[in-house]
DNA sequence: AATGAATGAGTCTTCATTCAT
DNA sequence: AATGAATGAAGACTCATTCAT
């Protein structure tokens, strides 16, 4: 019970950072809002963590942790690499759904800039990136797609999702992100336009 | 030329800050460093902006300002809505190319929080995905598109967009970002997977 | 056993206290790596000392206690007021030498200016000074001292005295303290008694 | 006249320090109660100061340029090495006695830690040292003094007089500094200067 | 219009001290 | 007696903004 206390705090403050980085932003958000909102005095943060900035990377990996785990998990639970693709897709909305805070944070902070940040964020957007590309790298071997860059492929595809999720949570995520998977899945597996452009272009 | 002088120096501080806003970010980019960096004393900048916040979004919308200009004039001149497209995505990245700090600031302050840059950086990418959406619109009443939710597929578009720009800035910009231009357009006008599969899903 | 305990934890917070107040100083030792280097708790410091103060307090007069112990012990035992000077001398230095860690306290502690530290501080610098005092009275009443302001002399002669060992530890104790002996001796033997005294040695 | 107030400030943020550093000491000495004192904002000090520590150097440096060099001017000023030596106390404790506050800073500092303050300090008393040695060599190389370790020598003289200086100071400079001069000088000839000279004085 | 010295509110961080266990 | 997690007051320093010149 006393260590189940030791860990609540650490988790409180890493809740309450979490929220708040999101709603506002790092610079914006004072280690004494943080402190109040998680229920513990100002010193405490400064005994889990060494800096504010070092909390921020907390937060960032906690959460990057359990989402890359259960994205790759998901992912290899199916077979056909099509599958896979459109798991990952929908195994990634519905992640975000579940924790909008860590989301909120995992897009707004995503481009911030001081040197720990941009490493961290870095780490973290390559790992999401290399589950993508290993998926679609497979998906290439297996000849379902286009001969593309499997590097830039990633990244567009890693785009359309993260501005899907941005557009939920500018929306203030008053709608269901899962709805939004449909029309990302068929972006993503069929592009947007019509297969009468390449019966088109074929006939050129 | 005393007018001269003043519209210079509001210009070279405008220029200073995007610069130094994209090489860093906001709140780790002081008005002394800015006033430095344009050549002026601190205070000038007060006479031009009313406050730091102001001066970015000064920084913001005259970038915002010239780019929409041309991303429209560019797809106002072709007429078919898939050249419009190809235009689009095409002069995105060229106007992109050639001003990288703006491009910078572009994308790392897209996803700030302050209360008033929020509201300017939302009117900003509203700008941008109006544009999208309008040629999206065009394309699907022509039936070249598929029956998309246009609203949500600018946005995935707007994303991939996006993406394909940091990748580069994250590179320090150090390849052609008109290189992607293929990579893109592709991905955006067929989809990443094979046409294999639209023939497969066509059969059907 | 206890008890036994007891006392070794408050010895070895005062042990531990001497060594870091010396190495750094005060304000830059905390309680806390007080608190490790003696191996116990933080809290436990406050079982045995109201503040960190009194700890400070305690290291001194802990130190000066058995160190003028040790001086009057060594000068009563001689007879002629001179040997006791010498003696004096002697023993001084051989006593720092032997504790280098509370010397360095003692000096650099010496011109500390928090109220309480400073109290402490004169009440045993003023120790010292009331032995040499002493001494030197001793050998005034026997003629054998120039006519001196005793007061001022035994400043003079503890100034000297300090300003030895000052310089040993400045340089990090690498040579013997005690070969000052001789030197220092000269110095104030000079300094203070008369030149009758230097006729009489001659005289022998 | 902008310009004098200007040097003002600056002047009376290393008045109102040195007053304060000497009064308590550097670690109880708020920034805002510099501030408060020298009449100028909290913010104003780093506008002349990189930090704290660099102030104290300042105050530092500044008291003991001018003093290093009256000292050095009135020592060349004597042909005699003896007399210089005398002038050199004299002048050291007129000094002193005319700058209350600086000494009491050079003697309470004289022995703290930190890394920075430590290497001024000791620069700043070599400094002091060697003019001493600089005498001292003088009198040793015509012959007027004992054949002393010059180093040793400068060393304790330093120490006697920091110590009259000291307990003047502990007196709330109550009574003259300069009446302390006969002592001082009496203690530091016989102490250092062959009983030769007592001899011819004696002769004379 | 321009300057840049001055301001002072606001922030992170440290650390002596307490207290429930 | 002992622990060590928690506290929260205090302090150095930054920086957007102002204003006398």
């Amino acid at each position: 019970m006393a260590r189940k206390r030791v860990g609540n705090k650490r988790e409180r403050i890493i809740a309450a950072a979490a929220k708040l980085f999101g709603e506002r932003d790092y610079h914006d958000t004072t280690t004494a809002k943080i402190a109040e909102s998680a229920g513990v005095a100002a010193g405490t943060i400064y005994i889990y963590f060494r800096s504010k900035e070092e909390l921020l990377v907390a937060v960032f990996e906690e959460f990057l942790g359990r989402h890359m785990d259960r994205l790759r998990e998901g992912v290899e639970r199916e077979k056909m690499p099509q599958d896979k693709l459109m798991r990952l897709l929908t195994l990634g909305l519905e992640l975000m759904e579940d924790n909008p805070d860590s989301a909120r944070i995992f897009l707004s902070q995503l481009r911030q800039s001081t040197k720990m940040i941009t490493t961290v964020v870095k780490r973290s957007s390559r790992a999401y990136k290399d589950i993508i590309e290993d998926v679609l790298t497979e998906c290439a071997r297996q000849g379902l797609c286009r001969d593309v860059n499997v590097h830039a492929a990633a990244s567009m595809l890693f785009g359309a999702f993260q501005s899907t999720v941005l557009d939920w949570v500018a929306h203030e995520c008053s709608y269901s992100l899962t709805d939004m998977n449909g029309e990302l899945t068929e972006f993503i597996l069929h592009g947007i336009c019509s297969s009468d452009r390449e019966e088109e272009s074929a006939a050129q």
